[in-house]
RNA sequence: CGGGACGUGGCUCAGCCUGGUAGAGCACAGCGUUCGGGACGCUGGGGUCGGAGGUUCAAAUCCUCUCGUCCCGACCA
């Protein structure tokens, strides 16, 4: 392909409103654009490793027997009000009416659709089990696009969902899922990690994060230094405290003045006592019941654990207003003491032999506060994030907290969706049973923005050999020096024929500018053609990411970038 | 939805405070020179200063409203 013939517009500068790595750099490599907040243009370039990242996907999902579907991106409310997420979904779901007023929405994701499919075509156990994938654009009306691909509100995803007899066989298709993406991932020459997840308001029982690791990421999980257990940080377990909490400290609690000291930091001082001794009381507002949640002053409560233990879709830490209905006292003096809502606490508070806790009473607080004499806990439980001083939940042994992006996530779902829809079959003995689900979302365009967060340097993109839009980039240094000129074409011919994809740059530019552009797009492999070693017989070849430099002989040109590529595939 | 920043040729920005009728660099077109890390000279095209309203003899500049964008926090591939 000739680079004067592609819409390749590249920027010398940063374009003011990106601001991520990966937006930056596809930017200005002209690969894509911005037409609205979250809403992108593919250029040709950037369309190519979007096809790459497309083909290895549907390659390693059709290996793992899954077949390829393609469903509509408008649908109609009805199967959404039938699943029951019309009401739930929020705002996230691009809603409209067609000019019939009928509403519809633009699908966010497609277990509605998909289980309509097959709750009309599939009958039979023989039939099962079956895995239907698609690979299309989706819309979220997220709050807040942002770094570029990796936040849009249009992307591409590839989403599938399957369908078995029984939990048994559902568990062998997450299994292969699991293995599938993992391969797709390895292909795609990315750095990642499978970690456990919350299922969120997808639902079902039991899922996997694919992350991408990254220090742009905007997840964060544990991961354990010994053996294999990784999660999400909104996931990961704080294994229960060792120590029951000792005897109560002689003599009851005490009510001291604490006058303006309100922060957990400012507690500690005054009280001349450790943040861990000091106990948190927060209040929150649920779409039920407003709760207190009680978390040791050096710990962070983790909101997902508490949402799901109280089986709340809501939870809103209240405002100064309502804490003062509630407990009586300005925000920072907050206590479970005498308070007439539910009470939550964590572990790691129960274990606590003498706590300082607010008084409900402004510039007081009570010390020597034992969580069995003194305290009415409505339920102990896990309900705080787990930090780098924690043990792994699994082995005991050291965890480290990483950051990456979420570019693929797995779901058992169960029968959450086959009942909501009514999708049977009939099993062996005739009886009818709901379907066992699943399903498996990958963020193609996201893949693209985080092989870049990946693969970067201060010159531009550095792309995995998989995903290049090109695998060799084919310099002549002067279009204007016939040999040179006729050489670089013949190498492009000859390359091309023997199935590698390369980009000569045969614009009529000087170097320097077409060095720039060459990085900055960021192939794998640089072949240049100049009148100086060519006068030897030779060009030159250049790895993008080692930044190695050799000389080969013209007419061994073509067998090394062979090996190279194929070197690059395996590595 | 809260907090912050911003909107001036395609891009990066100056001008705004202190109103006087729009600039620079890059990019683009033509000609010439140049050719191994974003060359140079000459000539040229391109802007209702996000939009609406107001103040004023006069608004990019002051006031009000509005739309949009980006960044930081609650959602997700």
């Amino acid at each position: 392909m000739r680079y004067s013939r592609l819409l390749i517009p590249t920027l010398k500068e940063t374009p003011a409103e990106a601001e991520a790595t990966s937006h930056i750099l596809l930017f200005r490599a002209g690969m894509i654009r911005k037409l609205a907040s979250g809403i992108y243009d593919y250029l040709p370039l950037g369309l190519r490793v979007l096809r790459k990242v497309e083909q290895i996907v549907r390659e390693e999902m059709n290996r793992a027997g899954a077949q390829e579907v393609l469903l509509p991106a408008v649908q109609p409310a009805e199967l959404w009000q039938e699943s029951g997420r019309w009401q739930v979904y929020g705002k996230e779901l691009l809603r409209f009416k067609d000019r019939h007023g009928r509403d519809c929405c633009f699908g966010p994701t497609h277990e509605e659709v998909i289980t309509d499919v097959v709750r009309r075509e599939v009958h039979s156990y023989r039939q099962l089990p079956l895995n239907l994938y698609q690979i299309q654009v989706k819309f979220r009306d997220e709050i807040r696009p942002r770094f570029g691909l990796i936040r849009g509100r249009e992307f591409i995803m590839k989403d599938a969902y399957s369908f078995d007899v029984d939990e048994a066989g559902a568990e062998l298709t997450y299994g292969s899922m699991y293995e599938a993406y993992s391969r797709i991932f390895r292909r795609c020459g990315l750095t990642f990690k499978a970690v456990e997840a919350d299922t969120g308001p997808i639902g079902g029982s039991f899922s996997h994060e694919f992350m991408v690791l990254a220090d742009t990421g905007e997840d964060l999980l544990a991961s354990c230094n010994s053996c294999n257990y990784a999660a999400n940080l909104e996931k990961a377990e704080v294994p229960p405290p060792e120590d029951n909490p000792g005897p109560p400290p002689a003599g009851s609690s005490k009510l001291v003045a604490t006058p303006g000291v309100r922060t957990v930091e400012e507690v500690a001082a005054f009280l001349k006592v450790q943040p861990r001794d000091i106990v948190k009381t927060l209040i929150y507002e649920t779409d039920q019941d407003p709760v207190a949640v009680l978390i040791r002053g050096d710990h962070e409560v983790n909101e997902i654990k508490v949402r799901n233990l109280l089986g709340v879709t809501d939870l809103i830490l209240a405002g100064p207003a309502k804490v003062k209905e509630l407990t009586g006292a300005e925000v920072g003096f907050s206590g479970p003491l005498g308070l007439s809502i539910p009470i939550y606490a964590d572990q790691a508070v129960a274990a606590l032999s003498a706590m300082v806790i607010g008084a409900n009473k402004d510039d007081h607080h009570f010390t020597g506060v034992h969580p069995q004499r003194d305290l009415q806990i409505t339920r102990v439980a896990d309900l705080r994030q787990v930090t780098e001083q924690d043990p792994c939940p699994r082995c005991g042994a050291a965890l480290t907290l990483l950051k990456g992006i979420e570019v693929g996530h797995i779901f058992k779902l169960g029968l959450k969706y086959s009942k909501a829809l009514a999708a049977k079959v009939l099993d062996d003995e005739g009886e009818e049973q709901f379907i066992f689900m699943g399903c498996y979302g990958i963020g193609v365009s996201r893949i693209v923005a985080a092989a870049i967060e990946q693969g970067h340097d201060t010159d531009g993109i550095i792309w995995p050999m998989a995903l290049a839009p090109f695998q060799v980039g084919l310099v002549p240094i002067n279009m204007n020096d016939q040999t040179t000129r006729e050489t670089a074409a013949r190498l492009h011919d000859e390359l091309e024929a023997a199935g590698i994809e390369v980009l000569l740059d045969d614009r009529d530019e000087r170097p320097g500018v077409k060095f720039k552009d060459m990085d900055l797009l960021g192939l794998p492999l640089r072949v240049v053609v100049g009148p100086k070693t060519l006068a030897a017989g030779q060009a030159e070849v250049r790895h993008r990411r080692t930044q190695n430099l050799t000389l080969v002989e013209l007419d061994r040109i073509f067998p090394y970038i062979k090996d190279l590529i194929v070197q690059e595939f395996h590595d």
